[in-house]
DNA sequence: AGATAAGTGGTGAATTGTGGGTTGAATTCC
DNA sequence: GGAATTCAACCCACAATTCACCACTTATCT
């Protein structure tokens, strides 16, 4: 299934006293009326916050309610993969209220870096960001190998 | 078939002396009307609780009146399944009361977490959550597996 | 430069989580 | 069988948190 957002660019922006940030008005502009301004905010695999506009988080969801709980790996999986997730509406700002345990588990201090990737929205702090760029870079080899399955 | 109900996140509460547990208000606004706040709670596979809106529990027995009670292990599994489970109804600040049997199985003592999996609610002793966190992670090859039956 | 939009800070009202009391029905005990 | 006890249902109360706004400053655009 296609997506209909294709988030992109890199914005800074910084987190206020009440842990509310704000979302990039580029962002706001894209998103669809479905949605208002509801959007699931998760853990993402690497040391960020995920953000999906609800429409495109219930894609994931009906793809995760096929799972069976009676595997051990689904419940499993299920279970960690759901309960980071929290639904939230923006203000009349545009602004979302994260978790403290996003923030604790993104490393959130002040500043952050909004980054628009494709179908969802990755939130980072600052340091964090900087830190895991010069870590993760790509190697060849896995160009290669991407190269035979994007076409970029 | 699709369930109407979609729970996710994590929450922290308490059980009070008269052995009622909160239900956090985000899941009792999406509860169905004709749930009319009935739930049937019952033991999880795990050391947890799991509660269903009455609705999904329905769905569930559905599922399961379709097993034969001349396999063994099918008339294993209906039994311990369904001997512990009851209807119970919240009162007006949307508590319920867990039974004794329960408490026990799940190792309640006061802390608790609820978190949200999709068509059910799990019940969870705090300490009892975090031993089994540690144990039980995915290995690599259980996400390969995953990944060919999920896209996500 | 002025007007508009965007980003950030703050506040009062409403909601939420938790504790407890009272009553009447069900259960247990002698 | 009747008394004592337990327990669920239904209240009320209240502190802490959250939410829906309002306000101000800074940036952008024409």
């Amino acid at each position: 299934m296609r997506s209909q957002y294709t988030f992109t660019g890199q914005y800074d922006f910084v987190i206020d006293s009440k842990n509310r940030i704000n979302i990039p008005s580029i962002f706001r502009k894209q998103l669809h009326k479905s949605d208002k301004n509801r959007f699931v905010i998760t853990r993402g695999i690497d040391r960020c916050i995920w953000v999906y506009p609800l429409g495109e988080w219930e894609k994931i969801e009906k793809e995760l309610s096929q799972l069976s709980s009676l595997s051990r790996t689904n419940r499993t999986f299920l279970r960690n993969h759901l309960r980071h997730a929290k639904i939230v509406s923006s203000d009349d700002q545009g602004r979302l209220i994260l978790t403290k345990s996003l923030i604790e588990y993104a490393n959130i201090l002040k500043d952050i870096t909004i980054i628009g990737v494709l179908n969802k929205i990755e939130i980072w702090d600052n340091a964090t960001l900087e830190i895991s760029d010069s870590e993760q870079s790509i190697d060849e080899e896995s160009y290669e190998e991407l190269s035979k399955r994007v076409n970029i």
